[in-house]
Order: structure tokens, then C-alpha cells, then sequence
DNA sequence: AAAATATACTTAAGAATGTTATGCATAAGA
DNA sequence: TCTTATGCATAACATTCTTAAGTATATTTT
């Protein structure tokens, strides 16, 4: 049982799935929220997947460095508590890229939808 | 206007939403057909996403050979109009394993709804 | 009849995305 | 004091996919 817990706690591999989605995902998040720093981020979507879904730093800042030097985000420094964060929010590129984004995921949630479940379709 | 086609046919670029999740797609087709050969697989996506997804070849074939390496399908030749297929079906092992992958696909799209569409949470 | 398209599979090079691991630094809790 | 939490960065490696080229037969179009 401990061993299975450390397992859960330390090992948790995410799902192949989520391949692709990070972008989307911070852009849907700063589109919400307004601006989000990156350990922010990480803490949100393990909140909103039950802790399914956690996003490794490997993966987030480098996203984010992108996203930026694509024009899509822009970033403030602040420092709070004496330590730095790294606020990013979405550019009017990044806004409108992001409404061409979510619908991108609406039909891929549909097409996978219809595949797993071709009755409903 | 004949431009226009051309890309479409042409340079259809999947979202990289759909990374990741060509084996479960395959696996899942495999499930309810009982047997496939590639290009088959790649017209049935093409026809069920209403041309949304198209599966590259580059992709595909390496997929079929590595879930054929790891156990999870089982490989029969066959001439057709003298030319080759190979049909591809479930092992036992995959057809566990489908139902794991299934299951994750079903928490992935319920994450991503959630993410999405957090007032429907 | 020739050319183009469809069918059918293979594989190599490179891009994109993410994991794992490591590093740095401060704050809070045991 | 030691561990965990907060906060960011990045390099090495793995996985997945795109792009592109190759081989071969069948069908359709010009």
C-alpha cells in the first residue's frame, strides 16, 4: 500500500494523450484568468484534472518561452514574497489564436468522441 | 479556387491535438472491426472525421509495426487483386490493453471538456 | 495508349513535443 | 535542521509525427 502510494505520488506518468494539448491548454488558462504565472499554471490544471494531469516544468516553461517569442504571450516580472514570478498573458495575436485553438479542440474532442463511441455519432 | 483545393487536398495539416492518440484510434477500430490493413484504417479515420484527420502513411505503418512488436497485434498476409495486405488484429494482450486506453481516452476528453468548458464541470 | 490517380506497404531524416534529471534560489513546515 | 513547497531554467533523451522518397499493381481519366 505505501508502495503503491509512493508510485502514485512519484511516478505518475501522464497519458500519451495529452501530446499537443499543453499550448491550448495555457492559452485557455490565460484567456480565463487574465494573466498566470508558470507554477500557477501547473497547480491549476492539477486542480481542475483531480491531479490527472500534471504538467512537468520540463514541458511548461520551455511552452511558454515559445509561445512568447511567437508573439502570443507577453511577460511581466514581479517579485513577490522575494521571489521572482513570471506573469504571462495573452498578446491580441495570442487572443485571437486562441479562438482558432479551442475550436481546433472542440472538433478533435468530437472526432475522438465519435470514434470511441461511433453509435452516438 | 482551384488553389484553394489544392492546399486542402494536399496540405492538410493535422492539429497536433491528435499526437498521441493514433494508437488508441488504431486499437479501437481494430476492436470493433476484428480486423484491419493499413490503408483501410487510414480511409475509415478519414471517412469518420469527415476528412478532418488523415492519417499519414509515415505514421501509420511505423504505429502497426511497434504495436506488432509489443504483442498487442498479430499480423496476417494476404494477395488481394495481386497486391499485398496485411491484416492486422487484436492480440489478447491488446485487446486488454485497448480497454486501459479506452478508459484513459474517455478521462483525457473529460479533462479537456473541463478545461474547456469549466462551467459544465 | 499514356498519364494520372488510387491502392498498398516501407523507411529515413527531421520537427515537435514531452520526460527525466539537474541546477539555482527563497519560504514554510516538521 | 531537514524536508517540502514555491518558482524558474535548461540539457539529454525518448516518443510521436511530418515530410519525403521509394517500390509496385490497378483503375480511371485524358
Amino acid at each position: 500500500m505505501y508502495i503503491f502510494a509512493f508510485e502514485i505520488l512519484t511516478k505518475m506518468k501522464n497519458s500519451q494523450l495529452y501530446k499537443g494539448s499543453l499550448n491550448t491548454i495555457i492559452m485557455k488558462l490565460l484567456e480565463e484568468k487574465g494573466r498566470m504565472y508558470g507554477y500557477e499554471i501547473t497547480q491549476k490544471v492539477k486542480e481542475i484534472t483531480k491531479g490527472e494531469l500534471n504538467i512537468t516544468e520540463g514541458a511548461l516553461y520551455p511552452a511558454l518561452h515559445k509561445l512568447e517569442a511567437d508573439g502570443l504571450l507577453d511577460v511581466e516580472v514581479e517579485k513577490v514574497d522575494n521571489r521572482l514570478r513570471k506573469y504571462y498573458k495573452l498578446t491580441e495575436k495570442g487572443t485571437t489564436e486562441t479562438v482558432n485553438r479551442l475550436s481546433e479542440l472542440e472538433e478533435f474532442i468530437k472526432n475522438m468522441q465519435t470514434i470511441v463511441n461511433p453509435k452516438l455519432a
